[in-house]
DNA sequence: TTCTCTTGCCAATGCGGATTGGCAGCCCCA
DNA sequence: TGGGGCTGCCAATCCGCATTGGCAAGAGAA
């Protein structure tokens, strides 16, 4: 049971002898190589056979000789969460733009060591990796591999990072700001570092104003989503006493812990603030429009393929080390003053 | 500037040589060749070998001689949108189980050809195509491919599509039974199967009541993206009259669209009644929550990977032609009864 | 004219593995 | 004991391209 008919392929064999030059030479002339010698009319003629006949180098023959596929991995956590989908847009193409194709791996559908394997298997030339627990990963996982890490810093690869610490801190002063003083975190309970980082310089912001989260509103899921969002407010609204305020580690959350307030008669922000982080496109599409912080997501993305690009190709990093991009306060809707009487304390 | 030391690489000569055999015979036990005649200890001694110098196979050789690559391309208008991303989800889980790569294609980062172009020179073995223009591409740009279609059903190639005339269908009688008249379309200008068949659905299901849409309410946008759906009921509701209900093409323009009426005072559904189509994860997150259509994206993309490893791995197709997979209403919150005194018309 | 360079091209080989044809060695039977 | 039929392994070759070393022809110098 063959497969059906293969197209005929065209090969660099055809352009020499349709150029009437040995296949090195044409293969001197397509590959461009730098320092070839070959005459112009010759390079003319082989130039001329290859369009002649449609001839397109097989990536995969060259992948063996060069011993590079000319392609890339990235491995993330879920690429269906709209932040992530930017990071991947980003890297995409920057990745594109230098000629390399962009393996996709997704974590929810298979485990990260797995995922190493398959791309060391077809040759990858490096490794993007935003993904949780790279950092306890076994060294010999990624031993021989090029690697950048996405908010995930270690010592021995570079990465690149968003501003985590500040974004919670960002958040909390806002809040302060507002005149906010009882507040309650939603977070994952993920071995993350970013979202480790958002939760401490939230709470490190508090702590600096003579404030405190109570453990009792703090709340951790088991995923950065909408679902798990509705369900910790669910919680939070039903335990006694009520914050004034809630950060949610990511804009999922914070959409599905709105939603739920709502649903449960709490007006926000009127009776509850609640802020988010990431700054995705529906962050400004949901009612009220969300407060939150924006994470350049595509950037992100971008520069961690552009440092695997350099040390791929050879070229040296101008910068060691990691990157740290900067993030920014969007204050909408979600979150306002603190009322001036407290809310109720409610008997569960 | 020659990249930094490669890691080095275990070939199968190597595990030969620790067995004792030649290189053929290890090749034969280690692909598992069926009529593959080798002693149960010859052959245990390969095994052996393998796995005492951790043997992984290098996929680019093998696709070398086998001519085959063991990856599919899969080429979508915009994976950032959360429909498309329950589609490479699909698809991507099939493939993987299969032992396939998928190489993720963004027509919004590059042309369909050019996609073809690179995805060929990578000797893939099929392509599952959902994109606008697949039938509208030149002869050669697919000739000597194996392709499966999504949402775009053509002649010439097996194909997955949901039933989207029943989807604009569904919804209309849905609008009719809840006593709305005047109706208004919103949908994107993209010259895409799917699109136009909700369209149709639409348009042919209220034309059998005897009501028609109004050019003037029948708006295409730029893109099926909120910002699009925003601006529409923008003009939507800038131009003289109103509609009592509208259908959008897809949840994100709905959703763009439900947030401008609230934001011109005009109350969902109270005032206007509004659907989608796609029932995205966020359709239910939204205030109000959508009424749409499910459309089952990851079987969409499942299906279509099947169908496509079928073909690549040379089985027989059982059911030749499109599938045809069945879509279902979703009544939410955005539309309610017409209220019984129509809306008062306003002058521009 | 002869010798040295330089230029322009090609033969040979390798990348890592799949596949075919064929050759020994063994068993069995006559 | 000779021959037929297996069984088990290997030598050789190919996949499509990159790269090195070397050879021949032409240019310039003596």
């Amino acid at each position: 049971m063959p497969p059906a008919a293969a197209a005929p392929r065209v090969t660099i064999y055809d352009v020499a002898a349709r150029a009437g030059v040995s296949q090195p030479t044409a293969s001197l002339v397509l590959s461009n190589h730098p320092r070839a010698r070959v005459a112009p009319a010759t390079r003319q003629r082989v130039l001329d056979a290859a369009a002649a006949i449609g001839y397109r180098p097989n990536v995969v023959a060259r992948s063996l000789t060069r011993r590079r596929s000319f392609a890339l991995g990235l491995i993330v956590p879920d690429f269906r969460s709209p932040f992530i989908a930017d990071v991947v847009a980003g890297a995409e193409r920057v990745a594109a733009e230098a000629g390399y194709a962009v393996l996709l791996c997704d974590q929810s559908a298979r485990p990260l060591a797995s995922h190493l394997e398959l791309l060391r298997a077809r040759q990858i030339d490096g490794v993007l990796i935003d993904a949780v627990g790279a950092a306890t990963l076994p060294e010999a996982a990624l031993a021989g591999l090029r690697v950048v890490l996405i908010d995930e810093p270690a010592e021995r690869w570079p990465g690149v990072a968003s501003d985590a610490a500040a974004a919670g801190r960002l958040v909390a002063e806002h809040l302060l700001a507002l005149g906010h003083r009882e507040f309650a975190f939603i977070g994952p309970a993920v071995d993350s570092h970013a979202y480790r980082l958002r939760e401490r310089g939230f709470i490190s912001a508090l702590r600096a104003a003579g404030l405190t989260v109570p453990s009792a509103r703090w709340l951790r899921v088991a995923a950065a989503a909408v679902a798990e969002g509705r369900e910790a407010m669910r919680r939070l609204l039903a335990a006694p006493g009520r914050p004034t305020a809630v950060f949610c580690a990511n804009d999922l959350l914070a959409i599905g812990a709105v939603k739920q307030a709502l649903t449960a008669g709490v007006t926000v922000p009127r009776d509850l603030s609640v802020a988010g982080c990431d700054d995705i496109e529906l962050a400004r599409y949901v009612t009220p429009e969300l407060t939150t912080v924006r994470i350049p997501a595509r950037e992100l993305g971008a520069r961690a393929a552009r440092l695997l690009l350099h040390q791929v190709e050879g070229r040296p990093l101008r910068r060691e080390g990691a990157v740290l991009l900067p993030v920014q306060l969007v204050p909408r809707g979600t979150t306002a003053p603190v009322p001036p009487t407290p809310p109720l304390a409610q008997v569960a």
